[in-house]
DNA sequence: GTGAAATCGGAACGAATTAGTCCGATTAAC
DNA sequence: GTTAATCGGACTAATTCGTTCCGATTTCAC
């Protein structure tokens, strides 16, 4: 019940880079600084924002990130899938039987329960985890 | 952004206790077989139950287990509680701080999450989790 | 057109938490 | 008082996560 330190640290990154968003192009390590996380951690949260379509990157000297999205259309959710994959509680609902699939009476309430929860996180933009100034 | 397997055998776990609350004691290894998890891992996990206050334990030869509250008065969360701690999703609320205090602007909003998500687990009682037994 | 620099992307190593297992202390019944 | 069955805690092994490093790609400058 608790996400990794890459999500969080996604989330973090996330949240620096949405102040650059007019500015145009930030390099990782820009972010890195800005945020104090070590610069290889950066790098592989960036690889995988980049890689669920959150990021756009530009490669060569003089490139860097940029959001894909306006803040606002970025939601926790977004970030949190992101990094860790589907949101869901357990591991039972794609493929790994729990080994008690004949008698589980529980498994077929997880799919509700992960949607409240994917709809709770879904309900938290970026924008109000950045904490900008123009919050409307 | 997934709970522990614990935590899911935990559910598994006081899901079939709650089927033998009228029956009274139930051991350990009984619910063991009911479930088809390993004895020893429910052992492991009845004690964490017990030591939050969910199940009551009478030891001593023909004793057992017994749900210390209705069905219906337990929640999911007090379950995830019980057995992962605090519902947080991060780690840096109880003095761990993520290195990046001085700028995390988005520390003080996820109180807000970890309270809309527990609020969300806490609408969940044993009894829905529970449901009627599915023969597969 | 060529060279060089800077960037992202992926792969490998190490550490930490977790899952599983076992043995001992306690307790009730006989 | 003895026996037997139970829960409780501690140890070991495994998987996953976090971190770090190196290579492929792309652009700018000359």
């Amino acid at each position: 019940m608790r996400l990794s330190n890459l999500a969080d640290y996604a989330v973090v990154t996330m949240s620096a880079a949405s102040r650059h968003c007019g500015g145009g192009r930030v390099s990782a390590s820009e972010l890195a600084s800005e945020t104090g996380l070590p610069a290889p951690t950066v790098q592989k949260v960036v690889s995988k924002l980049t890689a669920a379509g959150l990021l756009r990157s530009t490669r060569g000297a003089g490139g860097g990130l940029q959001l894909a999205r306006p803040a606002a259309a970025i939601s926790l959710a977004d970030i949190v899938e992101a990094v860790e994959g589907p949101i869901a509680l357990t591991a039972c609902i794609d493929g790994h039987d729990c080994a008690v699939d004949h008698n589980c009476s529980v498994k077929p309430h997880w799919p509700l329960v992960n949607e409240t929860l994917r709809k709770a996180l879904a309900d938290i933009p970026l924008t109000q985890l950045a904490g900008q100034r123009e919050i409307a």
